[in-house]
DNA sequence: AGCACGCCGACT
DNA sequence: GTCGGCGTGCTC
């Protein structure tokens, strides 16, 4: 007999091997095994168990054996190898690596289940009034999802473990809880060890080998009651897994894009908690808007937890048009509010644009500012060594010189807007000469954690008066004294060329006004201060924004109502990129056919191509369902390979470039 | 991904 | 004369 293995190694190809006659009874999908893999040896899964008569084996000099067997029983009781292959179908990536990301943290050796835990003195579930539906339909153990809104981030700590409580009834049911950030879970687990006491869990990845094995091991064996994890956590294995939760569950975070295996963490929860009969809640404030549509289409169920008190007056908001204010970095009315603040002692925190983003460009006398005529806002100033400054608009990719004369007032200087954190930073402290300045950006988290940590401290002890920082510092900040919060830029994120754009700003602002906790001020500087979502923040009400955003994205057929595929191709041979893009489209033939709405945009080329000698340029697939989006990427992932041609096939992009 | 082979630059 | 850079190629 052979068995057909998948290694983690970025190859689509599986492997045959020779299964040893005492291994043949033993041999089944999806367990481990041990075998040569070229010079070294290599941990690989079985996908399938076959006769030798069923496998083309003419190819091949040699077959190895496999040497060993590791595991006799399947890790994942909800099989992760369909879910694996589903991850490779989704998001293109190698069923290895896919397969990999469930079995790469697996200790060499899995310990024996540690003795049965003592049960510790736990406190009774805490009971929420406002989510005593949710709690109820928790504890009936019924498979479900469910989208929850949050109000306030303190009472994630009790509201979490009422939440776990209620789902956990059986002794040994065991919940995941997903957050978006590692410094999230230590306040988290102290707080759900008052309920669970000592069968509390963390998982993230910075943990020390040693302490990654045990808490690996210890999921699978149910030892841990609640494990708290980063995204990664979606892939622990459990005994019986009954409840995932992922908290903040709109952040960019979960979302795996750096490197293969691709995946969205959200969508793998989902997964598993259904092919495991349990339930999944998705926690946000300002929930995505996929996941806003799956409630509104019944997918969900949708429960708030927002108390009628937050509905009331928060914090003032207060949009500054920066056409007025041509030139500063800071506006006067924010420029005023900050003295203020600062000399009363409180604390502001402003948020700067993201640094090595192409800046924008405005009438320095009127403060106009070009436009995209085919798709509004989103032109983004770019500056080539070749042409000069071009105007790109970043939606659809279409480039226009730059203007000479201003068309609304006549004006001949332009300027270019965008200011980092270190300009900020220097503009304060002309501002305000005696205050202290601290800084957070992309620098200082790249560094230890122990600085990253040091710094945020020194701000919410009250060290610092302001603190400038990307919107990173957002996620991570605790300030009691906290009066101000200021967007410098939010053009910057208006512009992306992203259609969720508005999404990830309204975010962005709700957070932060949020985090003033129901007083101070929040500006925002902006020089399209008629955007729609504008419009929506002064009542800072998240759920009739989602509701706009969502009729919008099926006006103009975007997620959740289309899966995306991006194709790009690229080549110093232009005919050759051309060949390719033609090979693609004409693979792709077959979406829309059955009268399905899916569409394939393109061809988008970057800006002042023709004068370069390298050419690219990118399609986008909107396939009206996920089926589609897979068979889109398979078709497109298997293009002839025509020499000289660069293929770059990616699902779910985020950002058009 | 590993791990080999292979062919050109500065050094114990 | 070697050590060692990383380009290319293969893994049942």
């Amino acid at each position: 007999m052979l068995a057909e293995i998948s290694f983690p190694i970025p190859l689509k190809r599986t492997f045959y091997y020779l299964l040893p006659e005492e291994l043949e009874l033993s041999a089944a999908p999806g367990l481990r095994v041990r075998a040569s893999l070229g010079k070294r040896e290599a941990v690989g899964v079985i996908l399938r168990v076959l006769p030798e008569k069923d496998a083309d084996l003419t190819k091949f000099k040699e077959l190895k054996k496999v040497l060993h067997l590791l595991d006799e029983n399947p890790l994942f009781p909800e099989n992760a190898l369909s879910i694996s292959a589903w991850m490779s179908a989704r998001w293109g990536s190698p069923l290895g690596l896919c397969l990999g990301a469930f079995f790469s943290h697996a200790p060499r050796d899995i310990a024996a289940p540690p003795p049965a835990p003592e049960p510790g003195l736990a406190s009774p579930p805490p009971e929420i009034p406002e989510i005593a539906g949710l709690l109820r339909l928790l504890s009936s153990g019924a498979p479900a999802a469910y989208l929850l809104r949050l109000a306030a981030i303190e009472r994630r700590e009790l509201i979490y473990p009422a939440i776990f409580g209620a789902a956990l009834n059986a002794e040994d049911a065991q919940g995941l809880l997903l957050v978006p950030d590692l410094s999230f879970i230590p306040p988290l687990a102290a707080a759900f060890e008052a309920f669970f006491p000592g069968r509390v869990g963390s998982w993230h990845a910075r943990l020390t080998p040693k302490k990654r094995a045990e808490a690996w091991a210890g999921a699978l064996a149910g030892k841990f009651k609640v494990m708290i994890a980063t995204r990664t956590g979606v892939f622990l294995p459990f005994r019986n897994l009954r409840l995932g939760l992922m908290d903040g569950e709109h952040e960019d975070v979960y979302r795996q894009e750096e490197a293969e295996p691709f995946y969205h963490a959200r969508e793998v929860l989902l997964k598993r908690m259904k092919a495991l009969g349990g339930a999944a809640v998705l926690a946000s404030p300002c929930p995505s808007i996929e996941s806003w549509g799956a409630a509104a289409s019944g997918e969900f169920k949708r429960f708030d937890a927002v108390p009628p008190a937050a509905a009331g007056p928060g914090p003032g908001v207060r949009v500054l048009n920066m056409a007025d204010y041509p030139g500063d970095i800071l506006a006067r009315p924010l420029a005023d509010s900050l003295r203020a603040a600062v000399a009363a002692g409180r604390q502001a925190l402003i948020i700067a644009g993201r640094k090595g983003y192409a800046s924008r460009l405005f009438c320095a006398n009127c403060g106009w500012m070009p436009r995209c005529p085919a798709c509004g806002p989103g032109l983004t100033l770019l500056k080539t060594a070749e042409t000069g400054a071009v105007l790109l608009c970043r939606r659809c990719g279409k480039k226009t010189p730059r203007p000479e004369t201003c068309p609304k007032c006549g004006g001949k200087v332009f300027r270019d807007c965008g200011a980092g954190t270190q300009k900020t930073q220097e503009a304060v402290a002309r501002l305000l000469p005696g205050a202290k300045i601290a800084r957070f950006d992309g620098d200082v988290l790249r560094g230890s954690l122990k600085a990253m940590r040091s710094s945020l401290e020194s701000f919410s002890k009250g060290e610092a008066d302001v603190l400038v920082g990307t919107r990173i510092a957002l996620r991570e900040l605790g300030a009691p004294r906290l009066s101000l919060v200021s967007f410098l830029d939010a053009d910057s994120d208006l512009s992306t060329a992203d259609f969720r754009a508005s999404e990830k700003a309204f975010q962005s602002f709700y957070g932060a006004w949020r985090l003033l906790g129901g007083k101070g001020e929040l500006f925002i500087q902006t020089r399209e201060a008629d955007h729609y979502v504008f419009s929506r923040l002064q009542e800072m009400d998240y759920p009739s924004f989602a509701d706009g955003e969502l009729a919008s994205r099926r006006d103009f057929l975007y997620p959740p109502f289309c899966h995306i595929v991006k194709a790009r191709f690229a080549s110093f041979n232009r005919a050759a990129m051309a060949a390719a893009a033609s090979d693609f489209l004409k693979a792709l033939s077959f979406l829309g056919k059955s009268g399905d709405n899916s569409e394939v945009l393109g061809p988008v080329a970057p800006a002042g191509q023709e004068k370069r000698k390298f050419y690219s340029e990118y399609y986008l697939v909107k396939a009206a369902s996920e089926k589609a989006a897979m068979l889109a990427l398979e078709k497109a992932g298997s293009l002839p390979q025509r020499p000289g041609v660069k293929y770059f096939i990616e699902a779910d992009p985020y950002g058009f470039h």
